[in-house]
DNA sequence: GTGGTCTAGACCACC
DNA sequence: GTGGTCTAGACCACC
């Protein structure tokens, strides 16, 4: 699997990985019992500190997403499905919350957010980004 | 005009301000020739030291929103209103964005995620907080 | 005569008048034993508050270049011109030198600089803003 | 490379800072990739409070000159030379500008001011400050 | 180690 | 009264 950083941004770098482990579960893409890089072979790809990535490991163990196995590296928790799952609303949640209250207070309408979200929307489906519905 | 400012959160209290600035210039809250509370003022409705008020004008000065005048206080640009208004519209793309591009990453489809945001949308409206559309 | 003002930018406006005095004297524009407007007169043909103006005169009283009729206002004194003839060039070579320290840390060369004074010279000139030399 | 400030003076210690990092770039002794020295460090060298520092880094940021390495420093950014260029050729032109208008409007001949020109600047290379032509 | 934010308080010029 | 600058010092996240 591939992270991708960016180490200016308003995210911290191990917050930047921790999440995309999560999304990488929640997607399917990381499964339960799945081990995941090293620390000192993710530092070396992405080119950032040690501690870093170690910080982020942390973070994803104290969030019950990644265990120790002795010795042999981190694996993914085969519990953390959900956890993850969760994770991903609420993160997206949040963004469509603060969008929405910069909207609000900047005058915006509901219609305008609208057809703000859905060119979004549709600018990320036509680079394929995005999964659609069959529905559509 | 009334600013509301978390002194914790993620968003730095100057930025909360100058954003707070944008955002009323864009709804028409505040309009060019208008002048902002001084420092000392906002300083003391806010309970937030000077220097913070004083750097997020500075802020909105760079940004060519304020322009001071001297010994009197400072004032909106009339030539802010385009320049706000885009700003909002930037603020509000890149949360949507930002939403989008975690959503995808989780594995969510476009059907969830216009869910999600028709839910925050309606949660909105029946808070009042939000102009509808077929009133226009 | 008039003055022209600029409120904003970095020369103070009550400093703006008194140096536009000064090289109205300079330039013979002025001389002495005319009087200067009002302190009311300006303020009003400004729109600056009258303290303002009132601070310019008194430098300019200070400066020996204005002096009291009892009640009757202000007039140039009538042995201002050398002092303001000296105050120009001090003023001016203070400007020249400003530019060279700037062109020469910043790694322009004599030539460039040269080039460039000549260049605004040239501009200043076709705008007729000031008066060729016969020998051109 | 060596910075030198004057605290008294009416270009605040924030500006003089930040002008002489463009300089520097323009004058191609400070090179994209290159570390400025940390806040803390100058503030030691130039006995500067640490806030000031700060304050001439941020304006830096802001005109793209500088760039943080989180962490780690701050660097010059390796698409500032044309920027910094550009700062200085405003910065000297302005300065001339100043000073041409001041002449004119206090009644010096172009002449006067070639020779007050070529005057300081024959005192700038005999002091070796500045490059010759010849040389080139 | 690094920069960023915030407070508290002084002092200044300007109007 | 106004904003702008500077100091001193605390605290923070990040690397």
């Amino acid at each position: 699997m591939f992270f991708s950083v960016d180490p200016n941004g308003d995210v911290p770098i191990y917050e930047q990985i921790a999440r995309q482990v999560k999304l990488a579960v929640a997607d399917g893409v990381l499964v339960g019992g799945q081990m995941v890089p090293s620390v000192r072979q993710l530092s070396r790809d992405l080119a950032i500190n040690p501690n870093t990535i170690a910080k982020a490991y942390q973070q994803l163990q104290n969030d019950l997403v990644l265990e120790p196995l002795r010795g042999r590296g981190m694996v993914i928790r085969r519990d953390s499905l959900a956890r993850c799952t969760k994770a991903r609303n609420s993160l997206v949640a949040e963004g469509v919350r603060r969008a929405l209250s910069d909207a609000l207070a900047g005058g915006m309408t509901a219609d305008d957010l609208r057809g703000l979200f859905e060119a979004e929307l549709r600018h990320a489906e036509s680079n394929g980004q995005i999964v659609g519905d069959e529905s559509r």
